[in-house]
DNA sequence: CACTTGACCTGTCCGC
DNA sequence: TGCGGACAGGTCAAGT
């Protein structure tokens, strides 16, 4: 669901639809962790005008002049769409998942001073949203435990190998998506990336080669920048900021295709759980 | 500290 | 047809 390149997709989307905008109003159900605090909301929601979205991990940051940030974690099912002016009240012609805003699992809604719209969405609710001094964001616990980007142009494959040492007691695919090895990698671009560098996922991180490691950084590097040039992946809820599909999923390998064949060798595509999580190898491929 | 499991939620799908 | 249960998966708390 939401992973890195589906989180820099509404990035990517927002920041070229929101910044400059001012919000002049928020409504919200009762949705957990927002608004942690009413009265910040009131002095530097209200009124603050838009200066940035930037992306860390799974996480979106959107700051505002005021200061402050609202820090926004989708988690499996959260959506951030936006609806200019024109749309207002009426559903979207091109949205392919979801029509009128706000339905029934709109959690938050802000307005801008132009009468747009930017509403939250969570079906299962796992998702939060934050408003926090923009000081304090690198302060939060996950900021401070999550793991290097892994399409920052500086980071090696001698680094990524590093970060898996701490865990060399277990499986690859659990290592893979805990955030303080690497951050940004879920469960699709884990199954993803293991099948383009031939590992198992239940290889233990300790038997894993060094150069099995530099064919996973590559390949992780690989599937997320093809993902992010495609939109994302939308299997069932995810959309990005105008609400519309990634087609990552028409590109995927192995990802929720079982029962089809190897794109490399024709074997048939199996699923089964490892590291508690749906997962899905070419058996040919992958070893254990 | 490393590692695993369950909890948090709701909508969908499958078998009876 | 209705209904119970499994499943979906990002992160954190609590367990070993």
């Amino acid at each position: 669901m939401p992973e890195l390149p589906e989180v820099e997709t509404v990035r990517s989307g927002l920041h070229a639809l929101i910044i400059g905008r001012i919000i002049t109003a928020e409504t919200h159900d009762t949705a957990k962790g927002f608004p942690n605090a009413p009265d910040a909301v009131s002095r530097f929601l209200i009124g603050a005008t838009v200066i940035d979205v930037r992306r860390r991990a799974k996480v979106l940051l959107i700051d505002l002049a005021t200061d402050y940030t609202l820090v926004i974690h989708l988690k499996m099912t959260g959506q951030l769409v936006f609806r200019g002016e024109e749309n207002f009240g009426a559903g979207h012609p091109n949205d392919s998942l979801i029509g009128e805003l706000p339905d029934r699992s709109t959690r938050v809604t802000l307005t801008f001073a132009d009468g747009a719209h930017l509403y939250f969405n969570d079906q299962r609710k796992f998702g939060w949203m934050r408003l926090l001094p923009t000081m304090m964001v690198m302060d939060l616990p996950f900021m401070q435990k999550v793991g290097p980007e892994p399409l920052e142009a500086d980071f090696t494959a001698e680094q990524f190998a590093d970060r898996f040492t701490r865990r060399a007691k277990t499986s690859i695919k659990a290592a893979l998506l805990d955030q303080s090895v690497v951050a940004g990698v879920g469960n699709i671009y884990a199954d993803e990336s293991l099948w383009g560098a031939k590992i198992h996922p239940k290889r233990l991180v300790k038997t894993v080669t060094p150069a099995e490691f530099e064919a996973l950084y590559t390949d992780l590097r690989a599937v997320m920048n093809l993902a992010i040039e495609k939109g994302g992946s939308t299997d069932k809820n995810y959309v990005n900021a105008e609400g519309k599909r990634g087609s990552y999923m028409d590109f995927a390998s192995v990802f929720r295709r079982e029962g089809l064949l190897c794109p490399r060798c024709g074997t048939e595509i199996i699923k089964f759980k490892a590291a508690g999580r749906g997962t899905h190898i070419c058996p040919q491929c992958q070893v254990e």
